[in-house]
DNA sequence: TTTAATTTATTATATATTAATAATTTATTC
DNA sequence: GAATAAATTATTAATATATAATAAATTAAA
């Protein structure tokens, strides 16, 4: 669970959406209170911060977060308006992990937010991202476009294949090995087959899949 | 145990009822004398004081409470009718935990009440919940819908592993491993015959627990 | 001696595979 | 550069297989 505070609604709007099509679940909140209420209820796995708000502003709260015993734990991404230098020294002073500078993408906010994950050791998210299909492997979900795709078994297996290793071509006879456990010799349409039912349901994210004739299959890097 | 303190019987009524359908032991006490008569007997974790009350007001309780070495730790969550904010900030300053705004959800009341008792650091409050189906692991008791299941050990293991990973999916072989202590091998179908009760005992409720083909079993996040 | 846990056997269902055909793409020939 | 042939892949639907749900019976535990 990831925790946003940012005053601006459709920022806010945008941050979550783009955080839970992205695999992780998210809520957002407009102010210092509205964050401690939840936090009550819940201690997310990072928070990301904005600096600028209304009432206490995002300083004053890392400052709180990090001063108490049961919230100083969490990791948190400031949120700094560009030039502000002061600001982000402030905040990393005060114990930030990591800042991001306004206007910032939502992209870039993704793989902050991964890397801060992944150093401060939780648990690995095992979220493999390519377009707007995401693969969570621990809770056997697959996303596109924020909506959940029910995947076969092969079906997942296949795409996860080819989703670690985004511009690699594999060869049917590959794919057979390595999801099938067959090795080679009939011939066979099954990972046609199954290539069909993905792109299918992948729906326009399948185009994603190409493939690549005489050789086999791939997905684009 | 939590103790209420309410005059009006109707709400009191429904405190102690979503509270015990939490997965908490409640009672509820129309006035003063009542709740100091029940103290004698048994020290609650933590009291739901109402302040307009016949007789005492509970402010004035919080105070006794306060002042008495015997019942001084035991935390309070005062409810204030809305805006009587001189009330609130006497409540805070002579000790109390929190404070309710009426008319409050019984969700909020829960919710601060877990809060408060994580706070007091008290016994590790251990209840779980998702969906209709909570599950107090000190008392080992699951209630679905305010009422009491009853599952056998390994049962609430089970139960209690996919609650406390909501979304995850768990393959048999490790839900072996973790519940059952068997290192991985023989085909056999225990889980599943586990799983079949356990969806079986929680009734409707037992649709949160999915089935993902080829891999394993999960609960809903 | 009752309750719980496990195993076995059966039935139901979801998924995978195959085979046949259609549609493409690439190569070849005129 | 068109027309045709050859090769490859896509698609479909029927069939086979694998997996899970269920019920009943057995074993183990309290």
């Amino acid at each position: 669970m990831i925790f946003t505070v940012e005053d601006d609604e459709s920022i806010r709007e945008i941050e979550i959406y783009t955080l839970n099509s992205m695999g992780f679940k998210s809520r957002g909140f407009s102010d210092a209170s509205a964050l401690f209420e939840a936090l009550e209820k819940d201690i997310p796995d990072l928070i990301i911060l904005d600096i600028m708000l209304p009432g206490e502003s995002g300083v004053s709260i890392l400052q709180r977060l990090k001063a108490s015993h049961e919230y100083r734990d969490i990791p948190v991404i400031m949120a700094t308006a560009k030039g502000s230098e002061y600001d982000k020294v402030e905040s990393l002073d005060a114990g930030a992990d990591d800042y991001l500078v306004k206007p910032f993408g939502m992209m870039e906010m993704v793989s902050r937010v991964k890397a801060v994950l992944r150093r401060s050791g939780k648990k690995e998210t095992s979220v493999l991202t390519l377009g707007h299909i995401t693969l969570n492997k621990a809770e056997h979900v697959v996303m596109v476009e924020g909506r959940k795709i029910a995947l076969t078994l092969k079906e997942f297996d296949l795409l996860e294949l080819l989703m670690s290793n985004p511009g690699i071509v594999f060869t049917r006879e590959t794919l057979l090995d390595r999801i099938w456990m067959q090795s080679a010799g009939t011939e066979t349409r099954t990972v046609d087959a199954h290539i069909k039912t993905l792109r299918q349901k992948l729906g326009s994210a399948g185009a994603l899949i190409e493939t690549v004739r005489g050789v086999g299959y791939r997905i684009e890097g």
